[in-house]
DNA sequence: CCACCCATGTAACAAGTTACATGATTAC
DNA sequence: GTAATCATGTAACTTGTTACATGGGTGG
C-alpha cells in the first residue's frame, strides 16, 4: 500500500496534475517507488473518491483538460499515520542474483555480458545521484530536519547503487576473463 | 518472468513437490526470489502444460497425494536461453525511503522506532547469511565455478544486509536522540 | 488541415497476496 | 476416531504492466 502515499507525499510537495506527477516521478520519488502514468491516474481517481485529495475546481470538467490535485486534511493525517505505523521489509527480488544461481546449473553462458551491462548502468545511476547530492545537499552546515531527512534518503540511493557497482565488480573479477 | 525459471532452477537442482519447493523456497532461493505455496502451484501446472517440466508417474492421481515433478530437456533449454538473455534491472522500491522521504514532509513522528526494529532484522538476517556463508563456503580453496557462482549469490545477500545495516545505524545517528 | 505533443483516460492482462477448501496420512 | 499435519488446490482481490483510445492545443 505504498503508492499512494507516494502520491500523496509528492502532492504535499507541490499541487500536479497526473501528468506532472508522473514526470516527477521519473526523477525524484520514482527512484525508490516507480509508477507509470497508468497507475497514477488510477490511483488519483481512487484518493479522490476516498476524500483525500481533491481536483482544484475547474469551470468545465472536459476529458482531456488538465486537472490539479491537491492534499485534504484528511490526506494528510492518512499520511501522517502512515509514517508512524510499522511494515516488515519486503524479501528483496533481484532477477540478476537470480540468473546467477541458474547459471550455476546450467552455466554462464552469455552472463558475462549482462553483468558489464548492468555494471554501466549502475555507475550511470549512481553518477546521476552523486550529481543530484552535489547539486542539492552542498556544504557541511547545520540543515533542518527536512532536508536531513531527504538527505538520507539520496544517501540511501548513492550506497545502494555503490553496493551494486561494488559487486558486480567482484563478480566479472571472479567469473574470469573468458566465459 | 522470473518465477518460472526460479522454479526450473531449483527443480534441476532436486525434483520436488510444490510443498517441497515451498520449503526451499523459504530458505534458499527465496532469499533473492520468494513465493508463496499458491504461486509455485499456479505455475507448476503452467510449466507442465508448456512441456516444461512432467509429474513423475503416479499410479492413481488423486487431489491431496503428493506430486513430484522433474525438469524435462524442453525446460533446461529455457531456463538456458534466459540465463544468457538480458533484461534491465528494475528500479529498487523501498517502502522504508519512502516513508522517509514523507517524513520530511509531515513529521518523522514514530520512524526512529521502526528504523531500529528494521536495524534489528536486517542484522538477523545478516547473521544468518554469514552462518550459511560459514557452513557451506568455507576456506580459500580452489573451487568449481558452479560453487564459486553460488558464493557470488550469496556474497550478494550478505553485502545488501550489510548496506541496510549501515544505512539504518547511519539514519539513526542523523536523526538525533529524541524525536 | 495535419502532424505532433499535451493530457487524461480504458481495457486486458500478468504477477503477487490473502483467505479458504479439501483430501490423505500419521500420532495418539 | 479424531486431531494434527502433510499436501494440493480454488477464489477473490490488489498491484503492476502493456497496449491502445480520445480529445485539446500548437506550429508549420
Amino acid at each position: 500500500m505504498s503508492l499512494p502515499h507516494a502520491i500523496l507525499t509528492a502532492l504535499l510537495e507541490k499541487p500536479s496534475s497526473g501528468l506532472e506527477l508522473t514526470r516527477r516521478f521519473d526523477k525524484s520519488i520514482g527512484y525508490f517507488w516507480s509508477a507509470t502514468h497508468q497507475q497514477i491516474y488510477r490511483e488519483l481517481g481512487k484518493l479522490e473518491q476516498a476524500g483525500q485529495i481533491r481536483a482544484l475546481p475547474a469551470p468545465v470538467p472536459v476529458r482531456g483538460q488538465r486537472k490539479e490535485y491537491e492534499v485534504l486534511p484528511a490526506g494528510r493525517a492518512e499520511l501522517s499515520a502512515w509514517v508512524g505505523g510499522t511494515e516488515d521489509p519486503k524479501p528483496m527480488r533481484s532477477a540478476l542474483l537470480l540468473r546467477m544461481r541458474a547459471a550455476a546449473v546450467v552455466g554462464s553462458a552469455g552472463l558475462r555480458a549482462e553483468l558489464e551491462r548492468h555494471l554501466s548502468l549502475h555507475q550511470g545511476q549512481l553518477a546521476e545521484y552523486l550529481a543530484i547530492e552535489e547539486r542539492d545537499f552542498p556544504a557541511e552546515r547545520r540543515r533542518s530536519e527536512p532536508d536531513r531527512l531527504r538527505h538520507l534518503v539520496l544517501r540511501g540511493g548513492v550506497e545502494l547503487e555503490r553496493f551494486w557497482v561494488e559487486w558486480l565488480t567482484a563478480a566479472l573479477a571472479e567469473l574470469g576473463p573468458e566465459e
